[in-house]
DNA sequence: CAGGATCCTGGCGGATACTG
DNA sequence: CAGTATCCGCCAGGATCCTG
């Protein structure tokens, strides 16, 4: 690193850096779990079907250093952890919902494009 | 394909597709360059900078599949084809918008949590 | 000017096995 | 229960060269 790069996306507007995180396959789908309060580790693991131990443990904690997402251990026997919406995380609900009502209204259209465009 | 597929994320939620649409490195830029107007391929790639040309040409062939952006080719030597947004692409800008002023007020959050992480 | 075709690499993410 | 550790395939995406 001699030089500073001359192009960081990062820099270039902080929506990238949103963009990035809720646009990886398991960001968006934990936090509409926890859109109705807090659960434990297996519980998100059963609701999102598909999700491997591995991707869930690694965006949890992703989400929880971004201050998205609090993680509560209980010290008990066995281990006993929860995930919960911080304020911060919750604030992000709105623009995910208005993100996903253009999904709903507009999708079929894509789709539409998309199939007319193949033939 | 002997049997459909137990999980399949794009029929979990019609916003997982438009997540995998927006989530990728370009296309948002791209369509904020358009936002004002109609540009030549070769403006696109100057205004975004670090772009490829495979990855500029890659998505907004993708995005013209999707009927986001309409490509308009005029019969002229050298090469003009111009990229604009369609009636469907500019519904999608006020949502992104959203988005985006979330990012502008919430990202430095964002930032200071991953920073105490850290430490 | 606006791409098409190729080659190549990093890292996202799945599968599996093991642990306190 | 809630993870950690390891191996590995795949492909998004950059670099480069070529063309109508």
């Amino acid at each position: 690193m001699s030089a500073p790069a001359l192009y960081d996306p990062y820099r270039v507007c902080p929506s990238r850096q949103l963009l990035d995180r809720i646009g990886d396959r398991w960001t968006v789908l934990i936090i509409g779990t926890l859109e109705d309060g807090p659960l434990r580790f297996s519980q998100i693991s059963r609701l999102i079907d598909g999700i491997s131990q591995k991707m869930l443990t690694q965006t949890l904690r992703s989400l929880e250093a971004d201050g998205l997402v609090v993680r509560t251990v209980y010290p008990e026997v066995p281990p006993h952890v929860e995930y919960e919406l911080s304020a911060l995380g919750r604030t992000l609900l709105e623009p995910l919902e208005i993100l996903r009502a253009w999904a709903v209204d507009h999708m079929d259209e894509v789709a539409t494009a998309r199939a007319a465009a193949l033939g």
